[in-house]
DNA sequence: CGACTAATGGAACTGGAGTACCGTTATGAC
DNA sequence: GTCATAACGGTACTCCAGTTCCATTAGTCG
């Protein structure tokens, strides 16, 4: 068979992108239930049947849509002191969570992740990536000296963000500086006091 | 107007109550893009133009059942020390969310949250009534001289929650005891450090 | 450049969620 | 018990999300 093969080529990436962007803007405007695909193709301009074809569901949509966001890293910034590290990372969240658009964004992915499996899989991977992103800040901490041997590093970094997205998703109170530095701080302070350490007898 | 009055009598509170368990079950089984109204009729063996015509929509029924959740609160133990009370509310909570049922409920409450706001008003209250409810340990701590003066009590509750719903909704980890407990031991290293104290300059 | 075919896009079709209408049931006042 | 009416429930209808079918476009290879 000699023309039997994918075609990854222009056309197919341009509606890709074109999709995904118009699914992520809806998803930001009017969340989950708001993601019509017949929507996403008009305003993506491209037609509603390769919509239909290529994706199919909504869940489906937005698991490829956060393989694209688990592709596109971030950089980070070292400060040299564990506190001056996580409260950047806290800082970063915060203003992602605080953000008209990429707050209403990440609850409409977190609400899609509880409707199916496979998109909860995805979003699983792009936190997985994202805390392997800030993990060494915390090991270069431990190499320092300042927190104990045997914390788990990639425990603390969820330990940063946990509290932002307890008040984005259940409580409702507001993601603000203050509420990230004090996560960065709790953090810090516990690390410091071995809650993540090696589990005892 | 001699019998111009609502009726909150037997067959409606019949009804309601069949109402909600169904969409609970519902939402429990197939999460929240399951929860068919046409469904929850059958289900509740009762009509569905009552369903629709009472609730209307998914999200107007979560809220309502968010509504009677808030209302049944549960027993607090009281074991005399901070690390001993936070604990027994982490592993309330995370048995709560690591039971099938339960878990798989409040995922979908959560979701639907985040496409309603009203949905959302009765999720914050709901969390709201709950921290309530065990902020007095801490500020029993506090008064103990466990704690810094000054400590915010209810956002010390919300750190020990606050690392379990990550795992439920953002990382996917097992939200299992030894991630409770973890959770209480960094709460109360953290709050010791004064880290949820009154913000300095 | 020209052939081949993967992928797109328009148009017509279909099924079921949500609505409207109206008769029936049961609650509460007297 | 009797009456008035709030609330329920069955049936028929509407409308649009999702599908199917086929013509058209545009990447890929020789």
């Amino acid at each position: 068979m000699t023309h039997d093969m994918v075609r990854p080529g222009g056309r197919t990436a341009r509606v890709r992108e074109a999709v995904l962007r118009a699914a992520g803007d809806l998803l930001a405007e009017g969340g989950l239930d708001h993601l019509d695909l017949g929507e996403v193709a008009r305003r993506a301009e491209v037609g509603r049947t390769t919509v239909y074809r290529r994706w199919g569901t909504p869940a489906v949509l937005v698991a490829d849509l956060l393989a694209e966001m688990a592709e596109t890293s971030l950089p980070r910034t070292e400060t040299g002191s564990l506190l001056g590290d996580l409260t950047a990372n806290a800082r970063l969240v915060q203003r992602t969570l605080a953000d008209p658009r990429q707050g209403a964004l990440f609850k409409a992915l977190i609400a899609a992740a509880t409707c199916d499996a496979r998109t909860a899989e995805a979003l699983h991977r792009f936190y997985e990536i994202r805390i392997d992103e800030w993990a060494p800040c915390v090991a270069a901490a431990v190499e320092r000296g300042e927190l104990p041997a045997g914390t788990d590093a990639r425990e603390v970094v969820r330990a940063v963000s946990a509290p932002l997205y307890y008040r984005l998703l259940a409580s409702g109170d507001p993601v603000d500086e203050a509420a990230a530095d004090r996560a960065a701080r709790a953090a810090v302070a516990a690390a410091t006091a071995g809650a993540y350490g090696p589990t005892r007898c």
